[in-house]
DNA sequence: TATCCACCGGAATTTATGGAAG
DNA sequence: CTTCCATAAATTCCGGTGGATA
């Protein structure tokens, strides 16, 4: 049923972006310059999760590299500290300057100005947490490196910058998605299914049902779409029912976390089965049997069992991922359950308490 | 009601790491 | 090889919180 899998592949990026044309154009008017050899303009660029914020950054560079070879960088900047971030754009750039991670931070303004002769984007994905004051400091002064912050809560992340930037990214220089509606959705939709799936598999009305199952959520509708056809080919069918859809979308969430679950490291896995096979716990059970179980769960294993403050941050991130939630009603005590009691960890964690007399 | 207790999570501090330069 | 630099990850410290207990 799927005849081309890479519409569906979230590196592909349209030719059109649907119902993004004043986006476009304001991110175009505001990156300009760099056409003329300038230096562009700062923009900030919010909205919620999957409707496209990288994508509209994506689908600009493209159009300035295709229309005058702009020189840009796509920065995954979750979690990164200022530095960071600026190494990588200095690695990304075509200059034959590398920097590593003892070069002096200090050092790193003198190399942008000295090596990006020409105008530069530096694009900040996932630029929530990140120390943005920081970035900028550095980048004061170097005449030819423009930002564009991707964040999702605008009033958060302006609320971090210190107040000399804040103009930078008010009023034309803030871009601000939406959601899509369950039509637009299916606008988004349409070319994908045109390219990726046999034809009149599914209707123009279905691709609205999916746009109102995902809320307006571009990305989650894609994959909706591409796992709804998963389903229907596994039961031998010839056309997509509305059933396949919601089963679809679920499809799409599991996939999501288990990809999630498989790049974490052994800790959180570790507390990820045992909050599995004890689910629902309170926190102190949990950590005693951490205790417990911690010398046959890290046997023969590099890393050594943590403590509990990191425990709580392991977990913190489990949450995060949608793996692993609990009510914070419950204050003292928490409740930690796993979402989907499917899901298993790919380690094979002896979970069982070590007997003393044991030995390796 | 007063006191205690275990947990929570922010912040400071320590530890381990990797690459480069001397 | 040793020293330096920046950083990530982990530990330690500790005030806050709120339920439990006398």
């Amino acid at each position: 049923m799927i005849t081309d899998d890479r519409y569906f592949a979230e590196a592909h990026l349209p030719r059109e972006l649907p119902h993004r044309d004043a986006a476009v154009s304001q991110l175009s008017r505001a990156l300009a310059p760099a056409v003329n050899g300038q230096r562009a303009d700062d923009v900030l660029v919010t909205g919620p999760s999957g409707v496209g914020k990288t994508a509209l950054a994506r689908f600009i560079l493209r159009k300035l590299d295709e229309e005058a070879a702009v020189r840009s960088a796509i920065v995954r900047s979750l979690g990164k500290t200022a530095g960071a971030v600026v190494r990588d754009a200095i690695n990304e750039h075509p200059s034959p300057v590398t920097v590593h991670r003892g070069t002096p931070t200090a050092e790193l303004p003198d190399i942008l100005r000295d090596h990006f002769t020409d105008p530069f984007v530096l694009v900040l994905d996932e630029a929530d947490d990140l120390p943005q004051t920081d970035v900028l400091d550095m980048l004061v002064g170097v005449p030819n490196v423009s930002i564009v912050a991707i964040a999702h809560n605008p009033a958060e992340w302006l609320a971090d910058i210190d107040q000399r930037y804040r103009s930078q990214f008010d009023g034309s220089h803030h871009v601000e998605l939406e959601k899509y509606t369950p039509e637009e959705v299916a606008d988004i939709l349409e070319p994908r299914v045109r390219h990726g799936l046999e034809a009149n598999v599914i209707t123009r009305k279905q691709l609205v049902t999916v746009g109102d199952l995902v809320a307006g959520v571009a990305r989650l509708g894609v994959q909706t779409v591409r796992c709804a056809a998963e389903v229907a080919a596994e039961q031998r069918r010839d056309t997509i029912t509305d059933g396949h859809l919601v089963d679809g979308k679920h499809r799409a969430l599991d996939e999501i976390r288990e990809a999630h679950l498989r790049t974490l490291p052994y800790h959180h896995q570790v507390l990820y089965a045992l909050v599995r096979a004890m689910s629902p716990v309170k926190s102190d059970q949990l950590h005693s049997r951490y205790d417990a179980v911690a010398p046959g769960a890290y046997r023969n294993r590099p890393v050594e069992p943590v403590s509990r403050r990191t425990r709580r941050t392991k977990l913190e991130k489990l949450r995060e991922y949608g793996l692993v939630e609990w009510s914070e009603r419950t204050a003292n005590q928490r409740q930690y359950e796993v979402v989907d009691p499917q899901l298993a960890s790919e380690h094979d964690i002896p979970l069982t308490v070590d007997d003393v007399g044991t030995h390796a």
